[in-house]
DNA sequence: CCAGAATATCCTGCTGACCGCATATAACGA
DNA sequence: TCGTTATATGCGGTCAGCAGGATATTCTGG
């Protein structure tokens, strides 16, 4: 992991909010962040994707839904540095509303089971 | 501080480097992040003007020397997310290399005493 | 006032990031 | 096989970051 692109990757709102929402929750598929967002699925998508190739998060599919959560295999520097910028940001905005929005969700896919809107 | 902000000035080598050989030795002029760097002057000012302007570091004129430091405002979690980052990469390169460099550069500025080169 | 050292800024070209939109792929159910 | 849902990718345009080199600014000593 080279930290330039970890931070690279941080240095976007959107990439930001969503690292640190799959940090509070463990793992999200691509509609709860999408909804949690209130942004375009393939701006979504790209975004995730991005942090994908870095490093940063991994994938797994469950059906037609894709989950992802933090790498497994992140550096315990990069973890505890995550951990003090969540523990610093999240309670104050957007983070808080962000867990707030992907509350309110309805019909989120839990675990395998469940149908998606 | 802008979260966002703060990573897009850590998301370039130069400046995470300088960063954290900052934040090893306290305070540095110009002409020492320059040689620690090996790398020309206007770009390291560059850099320098750019972490400044985001508040990671203020600078302090002494005469003709200009010393950088951490900037004392900086929010906790930016510092202990730093701290986490230079207790991980700090050992191994080029961070290693950067405080060596600096060890054997002579007629350091001390204080606001000696001359310089 | 002048020379020189330390530092900052301007200019130009270039590469890469980002966005919106449209479309492609993959899996599931009937 | 077909339709539907979830997700990913390709394309075109725009804009910001970055490097190099030259030059400007600020301070010091004489």
């Amino acid at each position: 992991m080279e930290p330039d692109r970890l931070f690279a990757a941080l240095a976007h709102p959107l990439r930001l909010r969503m690292l640190l929402l799959l940090l509070a929750e463990g793992e999200l598929c691509v509609c709860e962040l999408t909804h949690a967002m209130g942004a375009a699925q393939p701006m979504v998508s790209r975004h995730l994707a991005q942090m994908r190739e870095v490093g940063l998060v991994q994938d797994r599919r469950a059906g037609l839904w894709i989950h992802y959560r933090l790498h497994p295999d992140l550096p315990q520097w990069a973890r505890d540095a995550l951990a003090a910028v969540a523990d610093g940001l999240g309670r104050s905005e957007p983070h808080r509303s962000d867990r707030a929005a992907l509350a309110t969700m309805g019909n989120r896919p839990e675990g395998r089971a469940a149908c998606c809107s």
